[in-house]
RNA sequence: GCGAGGGUAGCCAAGCGGCCAACGGCGGCGGACUCAAGAUCCGCUCCCGUAGGGGUUCGUGGGUUCGAUUCCCUCCCCUCGCACCA
């Protein structure tokens, strides 16, 4: 099969199967071919066609391995629904905003734009290289006004509609730098500065919100909903969103009025023993203005990072609304601002925290909610457990509770919420509104003026945007700050001298909608054509890294049901199915610039082509587990690839004349199998099942064109249907052995190959044939056989497969009664008992295999690999051909096999 | 601590009530081809067995079932996410 393609030199060898196929000329020709038929254009006129979508990449100027896989699982999953006859939506663009570009233009003295396009069209000529069949004239890029003018737009809609709120917050600012800092870029535990090494502060700034905290809710329940999600995505959002119901109720504060407290737990509040306040609470911020140990304690003592609850007695007391008593009131730091209102009521009996805290601080420690009783009546108030030790958590029934007590703490917490005055129900949220301010430059410029009047913060009408950046300016704040002519403007109210906003939006406002922007990549009027984007959405199919699970995915939820809210969009979920993809490893470590443990993905093409990049990677592990990257594990495919090849060169150059015979049958039949099977796996998107079953057929075409004059009909059904099986993952190999085997067209535009069985019938028929061939090997070698003269294989007689069947269709206690009742089956005699008995010993385990007729096909088309086996003549006969004594064996799914020595 | 996902033969890894001594790959062993090597192909790879048999296995210990790798509970370990969350 192999061709000698080198020279002998004298002293070295070429090997052979090494030099493999030409990869490089393969791929660019088919590259360019597809360029040239304009192949992977989605029309705007197409009726709702499955929108396949991989999570658009930060053009950092490399595609990585990470990129490789994502855009493989996309790009194979495209073409298989294509090839299914589904018309395919599958763009790509670009995330262009973003800090690295910004610290590029610096460290190079040029400026962002450039360098992002730099970069965007290296990508572009690697993604090319890889074969991915993209719409690019649905290409974007977020950093164009073209595109951000509609985040401005955006903008200003949720502002119209109170979805954008202007209020202070505490950043992460750097003196030094005049800037402003995201949390990963200040480093350590001392908080230094990334770029300068100086301490970071925090600043009370103020800041553009969206208020996604009003859709809390119901991206909350809707998670419940997305069933093509992982669960552990799902679980993610739920515990961001982070819902808890609870009560709030007010505890009077001598000199201070009434503070306002939350807690899920009132049921527990005649346990209250002190109360507590976040050292950033008010009140505390105006003790610590007299009060020097709070004053210190607030100051230097609080760590709210640490471990051990710390906190400092104040001379405050609280009342307790239900029981009126006084309880002392601390400052501590296990107590957070932002955490339900930032005071608490502490009941150390049942909480661990509120337990540790006491016991340092000797405050009493007083049980009120004892374990309910196994046996318990409903009424009677249970001893009071010891809480001394160890706080006791769960809900149970109330105890020291006064006429509280008795009752369940569910019931309590419903009576005393209503009971108590200043006490409703209240429900927290972990999730905060989400702060869209930075203090840069390559972002999209928030569309806002600030009147140097009494107007204030005013937006930008919608007829002056864009608002567009100005030229960058390198300096060492933000550059927006230091565009003296850009920023000096007049106020669109009273026609007054005003101030442009300078802050940029976080560029996951960006990703938020931009799958609807590729609906309609041109819209000059309109973000998106709606018409469209309600035909084209949701995303059928979404691919990703994990760590976009709560953030891209959140928000990009929080704009479409905006969307569908107010601009008539008719869907509330961008993403039906999400695909969260696995890591590409190196010796089971994730790939990092920093480790140096990458392998660039342009090498490999090099070496071995994308075909071989895609292929490897696809049949390497499921799409959504980590693997490890394998240069042996490439080779072996590159070898694959080059081996079918060669095939399908051998069978154009020249045509088999070998009979449509058993073999042709067997044959025919694995291709019907792999088909069933792969069609499948590929819509699940296990493509390593699909390739795997792939690659068998394969080398069951190599093996039928070793042992036998192929029929060529046979032959070439298998190789056309391994090519189109193969071209989603593997396109240009695809469609240059497509093309050799004398098809028009592309590949991309062909028809998914189909078969007519079933994947049952197929997994028995394969089981059949494995165990009859490892039972004659058990007997050659257990019986010692050395040569084989003659294998016999005996289908059972037609009756054990009636008594099959009704054994399993049976629910008499008495099997052999019921078999014997058939006459055909009672003039069996002994045979017919003792088949009967066995029947009835595995009754419960019993399941129907082929009939004997299929039994007997199946069997005479797999004889060849038996002969090929034992080089030994292969017979197989129906019982009725058969001697009795050869029988006793025989059973449905397990033929009786006779051997000469 | 809470939540999610896992723990399967030397390694990686499928299976998720009977077809399971358990798919597939790697590694190892033997054979075919070759002058040879590589590549390719065919077997074997828990233990015992001269006709397809038997025994012991799927983190641990229990349980449900005629039957469990598969379902339920306990505990141990790993990975990920959240966390002094009131």
């Amino acid at each position: 099969m192999t061709k000698a393609i080198g020279r002998r030199r004298p002293d070295t060898y070429i090997r052979m199967s090494d030099a493999g196929y030409d990869h490089a000329a393969v791929e660019r020709r088919w590259q360019e071919a597809w360029d040239d038929e304009d192949a992977y254009r989605t029309p705007d006129d197409v009726e709702d066609p499955t929108y396949v979508l991989g999570m658009y990449p930060y053009p950092s100027g490399k595609l990585h391995m990470g990129h490789v896989r994502n855009y493989t699982i996309t790009d194979a999953y495209a073409r298989f629904r294509r090839m299914q006859g589904d018309e395919v939506l599958h763009p790509m663009g670009w995330d262009a905003f973003g800090l690295p570009a910004e610290n590029a233009a610096k460290e190079r003295d040029t400026n962002p734009r450039d360098w992002t396009f730099d970069c965007i069209d290296t990508m572009t000529d690697q993604m090319e290289s890889m074969g991915f069949g993209y719409d690019w004239d649905r290409e974007i890029a977020t950093c164009t006004p073209e595109y951000y003018q509609w985040n401005q737009w955006l903008f200003s809609r949720f502002h119209e509609e109170g979805l954008v709120e202007r209020r202070d917050a505490e950043v992460n600012w750097c003196e030094d730098c005049g800037t402003v800092l995201a949390d990963e870029q200040v480093e350590g535990e001392d908080e230094l500065c990334w770029r300068c090494g100086m301490p970071v502060e925090q600043r009370e700034l103020e800041q553009w919100f969206l208020r996604i905290t009003e859709y809390a809710d119901e991206l909350l329940e809707d998670i419940d909903d997305l069933e093509g999600w992982p669960n552990s995505v799902r679980q993610m959002q739920r515990n961001w969103i982070g819902r808890q119901f609870g009560t709030e109720l007010e505890f009077q504060v001598a000199g201070h009025g009434s503070v306002e407290a939350f807690t899920t737990r009132v049921d527990t509040i005649h346990g209250a023993t002190f109360f507590a306040l976040a050292p950033d609470h008010p009140i505390s911020e105006e003790l610590a203005e007299a009060d020097d140990d709070v004053h210190r304690f607030v100051e230097h003592e609080a760590d709210p990072e640490g471990d051990e609850p710390n906190g400092v007695a104040t001379d405050l007391t609280a009342t307790n609304p239900v029981t009126g008593e006084e309880i002392p009131v601390y400052v501590a730091d296990f107590v957070l601002s932002d955490v339900g209102t930032g005071a608490l009521m502490a009941v150390p009996g049942h909480d661990e925290r509120d337990h540790a805290f006491a016991t340092k601080m000797d405050e009493e420690i007083k049980p009120v909610i004892a374990p309910k009783p196994d046996d318990w009546d409903g009424e009677t108030v249970p001893d009071a457990p010891d809480v001394s030790e160890e706080a006791f958590t769960d809900d149970g029934v109330l105890v020291n509770s006064g006429e509280y007590s008795g009752l369940e703490s569910e019931t309590a917490r419903e009576r005393l919420t209503a009971d108590i005055d200043s006490a409703a129900e209240s429900t927290q949220y972990q999730l905060r509104d989400w702060g869209i301010s930075r203090q840069r430059y390559w972002g999209t410029p928030i569309p806002v003026v600030h009147c140097h009047d009494d107007c204030g913060a005013v937006m930008v009408p919608e007829e002056d945007l864009p608002v567009e950046l100005p030229e960058f300016i390198n300096t060492t704040g933000n550059p927006l700050d230091e565009a003296e002519e850009w920023k000096r403007t007049t106020c669109p109210d009273c026609g007054g001298d005003a101030t442009r906003e300078t802050d940029t939006m976080d560029t996951f406002v960006d990703s938020s909608w931009y799958f609807l922007r590729y609906v309609s990549p041109d819209a000059d009027d309109v973000p998106f054509d709606l018409e469209r984007a309600n035909d084209w959405m949701p995303v059928d199919q979404y691919v990703g890294g994990i760590e976009h699970a709560v953030m891209h995915l959140l928000y990009s939820r929080f704009f479409t049901k905006v969307l569908a809210d107010y601009e008539g969009l008719e869907h509330r979920e961008p993403f039906e199915n999400l695909l969260a993809q696995g890591m590409v490893q190196l010796e089971g470590e994730k790939m990092s610039k920093s480790k140096g443990n990458t392998v660039s993905p342009q090498r490999i093409v090099e070496e071995y082509g994308a075909d071989t990049a895609r292929l490897f990677m696809m049949q390497a592990a499921q799409p959504e587990r980590d693997f490890d990257w394998s240069e042996e594990g490439v080779r072996s495919t590159y070898a694959f690839l080059s081996r079918l090849q060669e095939m399908v060169d051998g069978y154009v150059s020249d045509d088999p004349e070998g009979e449509d015979d058993a073999i042709a049958s067997y044959v025919d039949a694995e291709i019907d199998a792999t088909i069933a099977i792969a069609s499948g796996e590929y819509d699940e998107l296990t493509f390593n099942r699909a390739l795997r079953e792939t690659q068998d057929l394969t080398r069951t075409l190599r093996q039928y064109a070793d042992y036998a004059e192929p029929h060529a009909e046979t032959y070439e059904r298998g190789l056309s249907a391994v090519v189109r099986l193969l071209a989603p993952v593997a396109p240009h190999l695809a469609e240059e052995l497509w093309h050799e085997l004398g098809y028009d067209g592309f590949v991309v535009d062909a028809e998914w190959p189909t078969a007519q069985v079933d994947r049952d019938y197929v997994a028995k028929r394969r089981r059949l044939v494995q165990n009859t061939r490892e039972d004659i090997r058990d007997i050659v070698e257990v019986a010692g056989i050395e040569d084989p003269e003659a294998i016999d294989v005996v289908v059972a007689p037609d009756w054990t497969y009636d008594a099959l069947e009704i054994a399993i269709e049976s629910d008499a206690d008495n099997l052999i009664g019921e078999l014997m009742q058939e006459s055909h089956i009672r003039e069996q005699g002994d045979a017919a008992a003792s088949y009967g008995q066995d029947l009835q010993a595995e009754r419960e385990a019993l399941s129907m295999t082929l009939g004997p007729d299929d039994e007997h096909a199946a069997l005479e088309s797999a004889a060849w690999l038996i002969e090929r086996e034992f080089d030994a003549p292969v017979s197989v006969v129906h019982a009725e051909e058969a001697d009795d004594s050869v029988l006793t064996n025989a059973e449905p799914g397990r033929p009786a096999i006779e051997i000469e020595d």
